[in-house]
DNA sequence: GCGTGATGCAACGAAATCGTCACCCCCTCC
DNA sequence: GGAGGGGGTGACGATTTCGTTGCATCACGC
């Protein structure tokens, strides 16, 4: 999750690829062998794996397959380090399920390149925090409305409110409902606040403001299709 | 709180009901048939209807469907009320996409817990949207952030931010990165709005801001546990 | 150590945002 | 159709928030 975790017997080369890796922004933790490199994978959940495969008593292959076989590290993304031109190494490596090898020696600028293109590509989609309604669409992650695609601003207030009302629709929220849940007001509160941002809100999505209803004596609603009759 | 709609056709049985949910907190309004129960339905927008499916005229299953085919209720969610015994209309109104049922005789008690559970069900969106890590928990729905359980106060900007920190931990994110994330700018801009925003959330973190960490000539990373490398 | 470039920091003005108020309209119930 | 209450709306001032600037400070390579 946070760390990249180095697996080498050398210590020179360990130490090698620690510093490119914190000069390019990388924390790190190492192993000298397979089974200190299993345990620490298990415990440390790192975010990759750079494996060489020449270890000592248990080699890269086997911390491999042993990582694949266990739910904690079956994810991991690995980067393995071969030894130059041993292509069968490559062959062996990539078909196992290796997400990308390198060969030493290697530059240090190709390893950061290699990381974090592994990185990129294996970083989770950010998790499902997207509200989307229809036309309507609401990135938690960013703040950001999309009407049909098209970006609209919203404050922050107007996007809570608009988010509280979306997440129940077609359901009426209590006016003293919204005004804790965007406000943090408690009830027993009489202020016409909620009604004007109703109101900039309603503006901001034009022809689409008729999806938040006026519910009289309760509150507000947000229907996900507009009713004739 | 919110107003629930009870439909059935003996008095006695729906002031049973109303008094129950009032003492629980409650409010209620009633029907003592389906063609009523579809128009206060439509009216009222209750937070949940109690539908007993024994109705003169318009039986519990043509008020469901027809609350179903109106935009204005169709999501609404019912709790079916069932003659005991009756196991075909269990099957059939679970099957129909009621939210629940209870047989009838019902003690209050149980009443009451499926109706809270029903509105707690409802009322929590799909997506709980809530990241957490250590101390920090970043509240995407409500736009809070909570050090060790306290609120802490950000702007749209700083939550933004800190948000985008936070997602991956331990790795540092680029300049241009973030830039491209909270602000929406293209590359090549130059500008030490990051930087000032960056110590404004340190700010705020108090002693949690070394948690924020420099990374040279990159730019910033999020480090769940202070010190390592 | 020294120099260079990157970052930390304080202050400031501009702009966005917010909440309140007053007034009007509309709905609902007599 | 009249009264009363709830909601819509426009305007305004206060506050918050933002991005920039200038200068101090720090880290790193030499």
């Amino acid at each position: 999750m946070s760390t990249i975790l180095i697996v080498d017997d050398e210590e020179d080369i360990r130490e090698l690829i620690a510093l490119n890796l914190h000069r390019a922004g990388f924390q790190s933790i190492e192993a000298p062998d397979g089974i200190t490199a299993v345990k620490m994978a298990r415990k440390s959940a790192p975010a990759l794996i750079i494996l060489d495969l020449m270890l000592p008593q248990m080699d890269g292959y086997a911390v491999f397959k042993e990582l694949r076989n266990d739910t904690r590290t079956s994810e991991l993304p690995v980067l393995m380090l071969t030894a130059k031109g041993k292509l069968d190494e490559r062959i062996t490596g990539l078909s196992l399920g290796a997400d990308d090898y390198i060969t030493k020696p290697f530059s240090p600028k190709e390893l950061i390149l290699r990381v974090k293109a592994i990185l990129r590509r294996t970083e989770k989609g950010p998790s499902a925090s997207v509200v989307e309604i229809g036309d309507f669409r609401l990135d938690k992650n960013n703040l950001k409305f999309y009407l049909s695609g098209d970006p609209v601003d919203l404050t922050a207030t107007e996007f809570k409110l608009l988010l509280s009302l979306i997440e129940s629709p077609g359901v009426a929220r209590e006016r003293s409902e919204l005004l804790q849940k965007v406000w943090g007001y408690s009830d027993l509160i009489q202020t016409r606040t909620l009604d004007t941002h109703i109101k900039r809100l309603r503006e901001k999505l034009g022809g689409n403001g008729s999806r938040i209803e006026t519910v009289r004596g309760v509150g507000y609603r947000f229907v996900s299709t507009t009713h004739a009759s």
